[in-house]
RNA sequence: CGCGGGGUGGAGCAGCCUGGUAGCUCGUCGGGCUCAUAACCCGAAGGUCGUAGGUUCAAAUCCUACCUCCGCAA
């Protein structure tokens, strides 16, 4: 098929190369347009970009799809459908209906469940289960559009952003693939998402990365897996602050909230609202993410220490 | 030129401000203790103090440039 790819960070780039190894034709790509970006502030472009460049695509990068000259690109592409994965830009109506096959979504949830921009930290956050892949085809709402295919994996113990969106964004390309098979087969219906169980997942913001001691200890142990490897969950420990990339439940405790309970050889308990959390792998500013073993040859926590204050 | 912190034996850090004998915790190796151990005791090896210049009688420490890692911000 004669494709437009539309798609900005990491996620969507294995759906890329697994739609251009399937000998579909990627004939533009839509991405963001570069921005300042890491130390240095340097123009930094997309993922998505780097991929369509060493596959010599054209690509496209306009602020916003309203205008219409952008608009007349796409359309003079003549595709037969637009693959869209975590873009970032709203399509217009217009865009919409330009392919003989409309656009087509890949998104990291089971919708109708977390609609929006974070889908993935918002499940492992909310603690569900499981979570998954829907392909659909866009409408003008977000993310409101009937769904094509829908497939779920397991959110396990340990799974964080990262070894979820890794096995997301992989799951998400098989079954871009499989979609396109499908729907150009005539083979693959479109069902309306449910009207019961929408809800949505706002955009993880730095605030939400400090940790607030007075919450129970399951919470914020998915929060540290959530918010790894971005923007991690972080407290303050005499006055700076301190990174905290992994932490285990360790049972009951009822000292007041950020109180440090016991340094052992490999952990640093703290407790929380109800339960405590040990430490297992964090990061002073400055420094490289450590295990608490690492962390404490070089540092030392007292008991009296308070983390958060 | 967005702001800022760091690079010191294998690991993580202190020492730098107030130049003048390289320190701490751990690891490694040898020995001891123990029924035994990741525990404990004794001893040893291992460092061009990121790189290149400069100041000085003397530089890890002060100055300059560069390389590199990291936090903030995006």
């Amino acid at each position: 098929m004669r494709l437009i790819f539309a798609g900005t960070p990491d996620f969507a780039v294995a759906a890329l190369e697994a739609l251009i190894a399937a000998k579909h034709t990627v004939a533009l790509v839509l991405t963001q347009p570069d921005r300042p970006a890491g130390r240095g502030m340097r123009q930094t472009p997309s993922p998505v970009k780097r991929v369509a460049q060493q596959h010599d695509i054209d690509v496209f990068q306009p602020q916003s799809l309203k205008m219409a000259d952008h608009q007349a690109k796409i359309a003079a592409v003549s595709a037969d459908a637009i693959v869209v994965a975590a873009y970032g830009l709203i399509l217009p109506q217009a865009v919409l209906d330009m392919a003989r096959m409309g656009c087509i979504n890949i998104h990291a949830s089971l919708l109708p469940r977390w609609r929006g921009a974070a889908p993935i930290h918002r499940a492992i956050l909310a603690g569900d289960r499981e979570t998954g892949i829907t392909i659909m085809q866009m409408a003008a709402g977000l993310d409101t559009g009937p769904m094509l295919l829908r497939d779920s994996i397991p959110i396990l113990a340990d799974d964080t952003s990262k070894t979820l969106h890794d096995k997301l964004a992989n799951l998400g390309a098989q079954m871009i693939v499989r979609g396109l098979a499908q729907l150009q087969n005539g083979d693959l219906p479109a069902v309306p998402q449910p009207e019961i169980g929408i809800t949505y997942a706002a955009k993880i913001s730095k605030a939400e990365a400090l940790i607030d001691w007075n919450f129970r200890a399951e919470e914020i142990e998915r929060k540290v897996r959530a918010f790894n490897p971005f923007p991690v969950a972080q407290t303050h420990w005499r006055g700076e602050t301190l990174r905290i990339w992994k932490g285990k439940l360790a049972g009951e405790e009822n000292r007041s909230p950020g109180s440090i309970i016991a340094v052992e050889k490999d952990r640093i308990i703290v407790a929380c609202g109800a339960g405590a959390l040990a430490l297992t792998e964090l990061q002073r500013a400055g420094g490289k993410r450590l295990t608490a073993r690492e962390f404490l040859l070089g540092a030392t926590i007292h008991l009296s220490d308070r983390l958060g204050d």
